[in-house]
DNA sequence: AATGAATGAGTTTTCATTCAT
DNA sequence: GATGAATGAAAACTCATTCAT
């Protein structure tokens, strides 16, 4: 499914040391891809920052493309995961959304990198790019059809409702989690847009 | 507004042949960047695709980045300049929103190596790509105040909503203007987003 | 027939400043594999001896390789010529077999690096290693037939003899031109592999 | 003989699982060495091939030179053993060189990668380069006075024939061993260039 | 204004060799 | 002896920018 060297390359660690230092050139990388953006990163920032030879990330990666394909996929998953944890235990449909977007504030809020990395994959590696929000967008689908099975939501939604609903998350995060004020409170947030989904924003009569 | 060296630097052509020469090199820009994106394109390409010599770049902008905030700045406004025809004449406070959207999603559809110009500004150019997105969210908020003034909209509707609004806008876009699919309707999309800011995706009961 | 970018590519220079810097680098580069050899030559040992910056390089080739193979063309080309004007004038069929000689020699001592180069071709670009003796012993085939219809040669000589006429004349260049020794005299050697043609090694009962 | 480390360094294998993966190494650097040549060929190719860990190369060689050049000089036995047994039995001059150069033919058409390797060496290790066309030479040489001496061969041949016939053989050797095409044949070859030694290219009045 | 050659800093990548386990 | 991770020097190549004509 992806392009080739990536998942389960010749470049696996073999030993514990090796694992080790593989992580830490991944922390250096998601830290310097974050800050600095693709283009900007270089391996050999990469290497001092995680405090290793700069030949040492050839014995782990194939290339700055790799390492960066790597890390789409490292975030995406967590993610995908920590949205997980927030939904695991049974809630109304309404509630789950929240939680979802509570669950995502959080997390992107932890790890400001997220945004930058994951929207230059658009220009480093666009199908991991295209793969993260159309799996992104499936699963929120799922949800909502749970909704209307349960009649708890309405029976005409679909995949554009779903889209409409991860861009709002998205936009909300990069407000709310990124470019942060003091005093703003993310909770409230997520309330704020849970009354939109619930009852739209126009006046109630 | 612009950071320097663009407005009217001492680049501004004084001949109609120079006029011409630099109209062709921000033709020839518009599609690389649009293309392969900034890092991808060079300058020595987009002097070939504009037919003009390499050293002729330089009499008309200062560097890389000057030709692409110069282009952000066009591409910026004409998104802007399409939306506000769409309000010009007056409407509902959710017709309006549903016109902007509508408006959005076919300048998109038609200008998608403008999408991608916009998006990379995230990295090229960081301070615009913010600046556009509080812009844009600006001008929704306005729009929303005057719905809670009309008694449209409801009276708790702040900055959030604007956000979550531009989010929904956004992705829609990317979704169906940009990987659309063949036998989708941008106009549905529309509507159907509309739905949702009407009465949420509650089930009526 | 080349593969690709070698024959007329874009990197040919356009004014006379770029030919004369064009020169400057080959005969730098013939220097530079002729002294150290394609693997120990380095761009930047070229472009330093050149005295041009090391940029400047790639202007005119593609690659460590592009040039190299221009070399290879160009030192075939010069011994064939150089062959060529010693045959031009009319003569015995062994006559021309060593002024032909004769010839090859003096270029080689004029030109060592042309063994090094050429050799090394065979590792380099193998093609043009084979078409170079290939096109050679053609040459030498030819004027063999010559020979035979003027009933000067044997009826019998074909490309097997060819082939052992060159490996001669190549040996005796390394032999006599490039590992030669004060005191030796290319003129007599020539002479001698001609009496070897002429007669063979056999005694004369 | 051998320049150094080569012969008895501290590196012999001292029991029979050492002398067993010296082995490998020398046949997995065989095969690398004849397909890629020296440079293109990487230790960490060598010790793949051959199944054995990166490190463990350094056990038995101190470098990749060392490696060459131990495979060099086993190789240049081998091509001497083969002619030499040839010559063992008595027969004529001129017998001998025929067979002299068939055994030469048939070696290199078996391991032609041997071919490419002493090839190779004129850059890697030009002395023994040198060193083993002059002492090949030299054995020519000494053929070439028992002939003298027995009054078979002309007295005026010296060391220019004896380069001369070198060349003659490697060249039929490329042309005829290497670059063979199906249907020829060396033994035919190794006739054609004896007749060339015996009696000359020219017509036979 | 236009041209295209020249510049050189900066980056990625390779790989022989060393070393800790 | 064997293993495989770590090292870092060295090299090719790119390209925005400057400059002479």
């Amino acid at each position: 499914m992806a392009s080739g060297q990536d998942q389960a390359s010749a470049k696996t660690p073999r030993t514990d040391r090796g694992r080790r230092t593989m992580r830490k050139l991944l922390d250096a990388a998601t830290g310097e891809f974050g800050e600095k953006g693709f283009h900007e990163a270089s391996i050999s920032t990469i290497t001092a920052r995680a405090g290793v030879a700069l030949g040492s990330f050839y014995t782990y990666f194939d290339s700055k493309d790799a390492i960066f394909r790597a890390l789409v996929r490292d975030l995406s998953d967590s993610v995908r995961v920590r949205a997980g944890e927030a939904l695991e235990h049974p809630q109304s449909a309404l509630a789950a959304e929240q939680a979802a977007l509570s669950a995502f504030l959080a997390f992107a809020k932890e790890h400001k990198e997220i945004y930058r990395i994951i929207d230059e994959a658009e220009f480093v590696d666009p199908e991991s790019y295209r793969r993260h929000y159309e799996t992104t967008a499936a699963r929120i689908a799922e949800r909502l059809s749970a909704g209307k099975q349960s009649g708890e939501l309405r029976a005409d939604l679909g995949e554009a409702e779903a889209w409409a609903i991860m861009g709002m998350n998205v936009f909300l995060g990069l407000r709310y989690a990124i470019w942060t004020q003091p005093g703003e409170d993310p909770e409230a947030v997520a309330e704020t847009a849970n009354r939109l989904l619930a009852k739209g924003i126009a006046a109630t009569q």
